[in-house]
DNA sequence: TAGGCCATCTGGTCCT
DNA sequence: AGGACCAGATGGCCTA
């Protein structure tokens, strides 16, 4: 209908000025909240006189506003329209105008609040589903599709009972995504790309190295894991670009980059069982396909929602191989996207589980 | 520069 | 009557 009203050419002017409107008030949105109410009041008052104002006249919204344009309304016949058109509109720009302006404007004040408490709704989503980052926020509809993947996941890992491996598990998740969402998912989870999407851009020498999850020319990189850092100076672009360190670089010193402990980290509010996918690890070493398909993601369960290994995760991820030589802090993978600063003290307690 | 994403405005509809 | 919700339209911002 809007269409096909804004297609018709006596309803251009009309249109060119609520774009101008809307223009202005866009640039200051920020603005709005406040100081700038009574200057919309002016735009919108502005706006009213024609415009889509306009456009509701015609629909007859206002004419349920005012007794005495009811009775117009009923006293003119049909075949009396101008002499129906000038009283009506006369009585239109009088203090209705007013009181529709005001409802508009109370109404636009509410569907902001509302959509802002929308979006905070979903920034909320997007910290307890996998691959929370400050700096790189996923869009609104991928939130939702990995949000659902998410539970699905879980509750086929909750239904079958047992540990689905890494590729699968990561499948699950990233159905339905984009690719840039896919690649993103695969780089926190630390999964090279090739092994649940392509076999091709991977090179073999660099599977360790500084590959990327190029398939599609995302730039999230492998994980390095033959680097014992994670400096800005290396070419981990995850970090540079999206301001995370890869799982490896974290378990292999993340600790000891300055990133680790960066204001940019911001301890997300997941809930005891965000901790999206906690993969047992087995970093050592070996590049073969089949130990990487060997990677499994490891699930703590608690029956003691306050014990302090479930006061941040009931799900962890773990390292199965290498305690003696990890900081405890970095077992977690993606700390910058997952980073709770109290897990520190349950590491052991969990690290001894995965051992078992 | 095109396309994706987003915030906002707006009118319609439904509900209380 | 007023509020909540929804969907369409629009323009800004960002990125490949």
């Amino acid at each position: 209908m809007l269409t096909r009203l804004f297609s018709d050419p006596s309803l251009v002017p009309d249109v060119q000025k609520y774009s101008g409107w809307a223009e202005d008030s866009d640039s200051d949105e920020n603005k709005l909240k406040d100081d700038d109410r009574d200057a919309q009041d002016d735009v919108d008052e502005s706006e009213l006189r024609g415009g889509s104002r306009t456009q509701s006249e015609h629909a007859g919204e206002d004419d349920e506003d005012d007794g005495a344009e009811e009775e117009d309304d009923g006293d003119d016949t049909e075949g009396d329209r101008p002499k129906k058109r000038g009283p009506k509109k006369r009585k239109m720009t009088q203090a209705r105008i007013e009181r529709s302006k005001m409802r508009r404007i109370k109404a636009n004040a509410r569907e902001r609040t509302r959509m802002h408490d929308l979006n905070s709704a979903l920034d909320n989503l997007r910290k307890v589903v996998p691959c929370y980052s400050k700096t790189q926020k996923l869009s609104k509809i991928e939130t939702l599709r990995l949000a659902k993947n998410y539970i699905w996941a879980l509750s086929e890992i909750l239904r079958s009972g047992k540990r689905p491996d890494l590729v699968s598990y990561v499948q699950t998740l990233c159905k339905g995504l984009s690719q840039p969402t896919t690649n993103l998912v695969a780089g926190c989870l630390q999964l090279n790309s090739r092994n649940f999407l392509t076999e091709q851009q991977c090179q073999d020498g660099a599977r360790y190295g500084p590959g990327s999850f190029s398939m599609h020319s995302y730039p999230y990189q492998c994980a390095r894991l033959s680097s014992p850092h994670c400096p800005p100076s290396s070419n981990s672009h995850a970090l540079r670009t999206h301001g995370y360190c890869s799982a490896y670089d974290s378990l292999y010193g993340g600790s000891g980059s300055p990133e680790y402990n960066s204001p940019e980290y911001e301890p997300p509010l997941s809930p005891p069982l965000c901790i999206n996918g906690n993969f047992s690890v087995k970093h050592q070493g070996s590049a073969s396909p089949d130990t990487e398909k060997g990677y499994h993601y490891s699930m703590h369960y608690s029956s003691l929602p306050g014990s302090r290994s479930t006061a941040g995760h009931n799900l962890v991820f773990g390292s199965s191989g290498t305690r003696g030589g990890i900081h405890s802090e970095n077992v977690l993978p993606y700390h910058d996207m997952h980073l709770h600063h109290d897990r520190a003290p349950v590491y052991d307690e969990l690290n001894a589980f995965f051992h078992s």
